[in-house]
DNA sequence: AACGCTATCAACCGCTCTCGC
DNA sequence: AGCGAGAGCGGTTGATAGCGT
């Protein structure tokens, strides 16, 4: 009950400039993490999940904002094939770039469920909204998933080969520890690897071809 | 000019995870 | 082992700018 009223009386919508300096001014007193010390301190009405995620998406230094590049687009098209929508895990790869960003932009500008809704323009029934919103909702239907995962150990397996030319030792995500791929961490460990093998080797451009037509 | 529709993105919600007790 | 609090994540919503009719 408590919290239902300490949640009703917080502030909520969009952040003013000097909301953001007196933020900006929390952390930078109390630490980043200690969202919940902010939220209190800083007298702003604001939950301290609302001042993590400002913080976060928008005040944090080093924020990268604009257009993606290019070559950020090629990575979130490729992470996103590899990891799924594990959007913090794609984001972390891209310097500068928050989850909520690279969501946002595969949600507009790469999930192709979605932009097919702004392709029909005018379309005036309701059916074309529910529709897209239901493909939407299922982004990855069983089958699609297991393909992806045949499609997936192909691609690193020719990764593999090709890095034990360079006298490297590197053991397939797919059957370390006995877990399934896409399913845990343990493949999480060795991105590194596999972006170090996109950018020295041409098997990055040669595998997107491959795993294409499994999509 | 007014209206309707779509695209975009900041922010919220609800769930899961982690950690301390 | 069980519980509660706080943090983090992904999905979803809502405001609004921009464009077409």
């Amino acid at each position: 009950m408590k919290d239902k009223e300490v949640k009703t009386r917080m502030k909520r919508g969009f952040w003013k400039p000097e909301e953001d300096l007196i933020l900006k001014n929390c952390v930078e007193t109390h630490g980043e993490g200690n969202w919940a010390t902010i939220s209190e301190k800083s007298g702003l009405m604001r939950s301290g999940k609302s001042c993590r995620l400002r913080w976060k998406n928008y005040l944090r230094p080093n924020i990268k904002r604009g257009m993606m590049s290019e070559d950020e687009k090629d990575l979130i098209i490729r992470l996103h094939k590899l990891l799924g929508n594990r959007w913090s895990l794609i984001a972390g790869r891209l310097p500068g770039r928050t989850d909520n960003e690279v969501k946002n932009f595969w949600n507009t500008h790469l999930n192709n469920k979605r932009s097919c809704r702004g392709k029909k323009k005018h379309v005036k029934s309701k059916e074309a909204n529910t529709q897209s919103t239901q493909g939407k909702m299922q982004e990855y239907p069983a089958e699609t998933v297991s393909n992806q995962e045949v499609a997936t150990k192909t691609v690193l397996d020719s990764w593999i080969e090709e890095m034990q030319d360079f006298n490297c030792s590197l053991l397939s995500p797919l059957t370390m520890n006995n877990m399934p791929f896409l399913e845990d961490e343990p493949f999480i460990p060795i991105l590194d690897d596999i972006v170090l093998l996109e950018a020295f080797t041409s098997t990055g451009k040669e595998a997107w071809n491959e795993i294409q037509p499994f999509l």
